[in-house]
DNA sequence: TAAAAATACTCCATAGGTATTTTAT
DNA sequence: ATAAAATACCTATGGAGTATTTTTA
């Protein structure tokens, strides 16, 4: 199982509809199916009743759906996290210099003044 | 992203050599590492800090690590909780017959039968 | 110099596309 | 008659393998 599949499977359970969920996903509908079929083989039981016309989720389907919805926000959470965490206690500078620059004690006199600078 | 890139990341993070990790994860060591590369690329930023010979996490990293273990903690939660349903509630019972068992009145003396063992 | 990660390719499995069929309204 | 899912088939991206190079302890 891969986080493909529960994007999909939360598309074609919010939509029931296995076109309109492909059109939001932008793919193809033929595929959609597909990786809900292989979804449900390697589950082993049914995440929708299809009636070829109607689409609904089976009571294991909404219990994996809820689910789902958890694993992906826990997902989201964590790209979030990871921007605060570049944003504040990772932030690094970079100093490049060329030797003349260090020859010339430049290097520690501009670092001086960026010093006075930081929070 | 995918559940991929987090099973192989945790493995890294926790034996902290790509070869080790590799064997771990019944895979060759050089897909590992692009597969890891492409983690970081698609993030934007160091899980590891390598020397060639030494891989540390990053801060980043460290973050980024836990919050994959609660991820996967939640997928492993999510199947297990379909074993449950499928056990418990989901339960069903399927019952097939010849014409002759339903002409002889078989069928609900069957079913009669059964409805005293049930809970 | 030995152990480990990165590069450079090669290959193939499979995700995804197109065309068509089936079926229930 | 039509809209939607399934089936069949094809294509090609990229995941994984093998061989090799690079690097630093």
């Amino acid at each position: 199982m891969e986080l493909r599949h529960l994007r999909y499977f939360i598309a074609v359970a919010e939509e029931l509809n296995f076109t309109r969920a492909a059109e939001r996903l932008h793919m193809a509908q033929p595929p959609l199916s597909q990786q809900i079929q292989h979804l449900e083989a390697e589950l082993g039981f049914q995440l929708f009743r299809r009636t070829k016309r109607t689409v609904v989720l089976t009571e294991a389907g909404q219990v994996f759906f809820e689910e789902s919805q958890k694993i992906m926000q826990q997902v989201d959470r964590t790209i979030q996290l990871r921007r605060q965490t570049s944003r504040g206690e990772l932030s690094q500078l970079t100093i490049g210099f060329v030797s003349f620059a260090a020859d010339n004690n430049m290097v520690p006199a501009i670092l001086q003044a960026f010093s006075t600078l930081a929070p």
